[in-house]
DNA sequence: ACTTTGAGCTTACAACTGTACGCCAATTTA
DNA sequence: TAAATTGGCGTACAGTTGTAAGCTCAAAGT
């Protein structure tokens, strides 16, 4: 089994070296498979041993960008039952996903409004996850309408998001003041949603 | 003065083929000097007589993206005076907007979050211009702190850019749906803004 | 032990890119 | 009218790109 073995490190390898050469100033868009295949290790042609397209390759990057986003989902729940108090809590642990994974986010970020239909389409059933998990949360804390909470969770994930990509163009110092902007933000949504919600039911 | 004019004239050639070969699938960065001038009815080289980047295009192509923004927003202050409903006409307004002038648009979208730091910061300012405008507005509508205006301005305006990015990829017939949506949203946050603004000033 | 498989390599090519250089011709200036 | 300016052109070059074709050779299958 030392075949496949071997194949999937340079799979990995090759995952490794698309991600390592994103940055603030190089989007995948602009990432050719040459140098891809340079950094790998590999001979250009090698490249084709593991995906048909660099476009393949994008959308692993993207899938492997989504697991992570929900492995922040679970931890933000942990520390929620840790801690308590639930918007503060979720948006600091996102802002720590950003802060040490930002070309993972930078590429969700990106690719949500890229140039490839077939991105944005992952990249939004990513997020669509996210946010599904989030208004089931919701629900079962206000125990609101099912679209309600949907509706709310989908305000709160693109308000955070937002703030994530304010945070990787800002130096660390302003993170705290960015947080607590988004919190005041995420309040007030919550807030309204609740008590304005009984009045317009739909 | 048929020199100056003459020059204006291919000036404006360039600007609007570079614009009209943007699209869902085709973003600025994808764009090529060559192909640019061929569009633009002009020999590559010559190209540099207008500017000395394909940078230099971008960041015009951003301001002019940027006055058209302006635009909708007096658009919107116009229908608002007559027809009443502040929110409501402000999102439908700007749905308008997104579907008939796309490609402007989707080059504020994209450039946002691009791979230029001078893109993105062209983009920060015209969208923060928009945001100041607006919290004028809520300002004086709602007396409240200019602060929380401010707050408050930036969500809805992240609310309504983020249905616009939607919109891109959604057929018309949804535009209604989605405007629905939002305003529901906006409506939300809007009130939890003035009524739990004041159990916590700051 | 023999054959098949397949990851990786080298070489090669055609397409396209940005841009340096120098010329032309018409407008503008002196 | 003579001189200077300048928008536009054609040519040319070096660099990069994706990928096709065919080879090698070690592991896996029989």
């Amino acid at each position: 089994m030392t075949r496949a073995e071997q194949k999937e490190r340079t799979r990995q390898a090759i995952i490794n070296a698309a991600f390592s050469q994103l940055s603030a100033e190089k989007g995948f868009a602009s990432l050719s498979l040459r140098e891809v295949a340079r950094e790998a290790g590999i001979a250009p042609t090698s490249f084709y041993r593991h995906f048909a397209d660099m476009d393949e390759l994008g959308l692993t990057l993207v899938d492997e960008a989504g697991l992570m986003l929900r492995q922040l989902m679970r931890q933000a729940r942990l520390r929620i039952e840790k801690h308590g108090s639930v918007i503060s809590t979720s948006v600091e642990t996102f802002m720590e996903f950003v802060a040490e994974n930002s070309n993972v986010f930078r590429l969700l970020l990106r690719e949500r409004s890229g140039t490839s239909a077939a991105f944005r389409g992952a990249v939004a059933r990513e997020i669509q996850h996210f946010c599904a998990e989030l208004a089931h949360y919701l629900r079962k804390q206000t125990q609101c309408p099912l679209e309600h909470a949907q509706l709310q969770a989908e305000a709160m994930v693109t308000l955070v998001f937002h703030t994530g990509a304010d945070a990787l163009d800002a130096p660390r110092e302003l993170y705290p003041q960015l947080t607590k902007r988004t919190i005041t933000q995420l309040r007030w949504l919550a807030h309204g949603a609740a008590s304005y919600g009984r009045k317009q039911p739909d």
